[in-house]
DNA sequence: CGACTCCTACTACAATTTGTAGTGTAAGGA
DNA sequence: TCCTTACACTACAAATTGTAGTAGGAGTCG
């Protein structure tokens, strides 16, 4: 399951996906659950306005193409469920996306960090600072 | 010019555009002067096999019409060079994906940026270290 | 058993992005 | 006037994503 792009547009799930793989992924994470497609399906509809059973079923197919969802065959309606968790899928993410951030701008990249910590939450600026400190005490 | 994706695959400019859009990036940047379509295909050549120069001057148009590439109309041959440096193209990028990085994964992003700082060069711990003590001293 | 419902597979089309390239036109020089 | 050459316009292919029709098969109900 690899990713191809982070998106700039957009926020969560959208900026690793499609619109409605989006909302599907969204879906299935929310559920504790193996769902089925018409689950999904309805689920969808309760949000938005309706969604073609195909459609659904297209695009949740494309999905375990990618590795994304895994879908196990039952009698009558096959089970989907998400390869990893949400959270094994951000964590992932999060770890490749800013290690190729440095790797790719290395010190630029720094500087903004810190601006962007501030911006966004100054307490995530301590708890850089805590493991930095933990990290050269470990040598 | 807003770009659209940060890819996974690649590297530099591989990593904002297509490979043929990257290469002509490459060039237009790499030329200090103002360039025609003619000029960059001929660089192209050097480099790798013929291009064609209509799929050059597409590719080139099509970078304008995105706002990454400026064009001047002059009597026989227009001249093309980027709206902004490689180095403000870069600066830009860094700011935008790391804030994008820190809003969508917040504290997830920053565990992993020690570790990714680490990885890549170690001496960049230092360099945010310090930036975060210079930050907390303005305040 | 026969008819019906419904899930699934297969197929197809549209829009977008990127690479590729042909044709026609117009402008400038010989 | 004719020719070269740059440019515009147009088109097509592959990939991605959203959309949906059709057909077949499997279970259900009478």
């Amino acid at each position: 399951m690899k990713m191809q792009n982070f998106k700039y547009e957009g926020s969560g799930l959208n900026r690793f996906f499609g619109p409605l793989e989006a909302k599907i992924m969204e879906i299935l994470w929310n559920n504790a659950e193996e769902m089925t497609i018409k689950d999904v399906q309805q689920k969808l509809d309760k949000e938005a306005k309706a969604n073609n059973f195909n459609t659904v079923m297209t695009v949740m197919n494309r999905l375990v193409d990618k590795g994304v969802l895994q879908k196990k065959a039952v009698a009558r309606s096959s089970q989907y469920k998400p390869v990893v968790t949400r959270e094994a899928f951000m964590e992932t993410q999060s770890k490749e996306l800013t290690l190729d951030l440095i790797e790719e701008f290395g010190s630029l990249a720094v500087t903004h960090m810190v601006d962007a910590l501030d911006k966004v939450d100054p307490g995530l600026l301590d708890q850089l600072e805590q493991k930095i400190k933990e990290m050269k005490k470990d040598r």
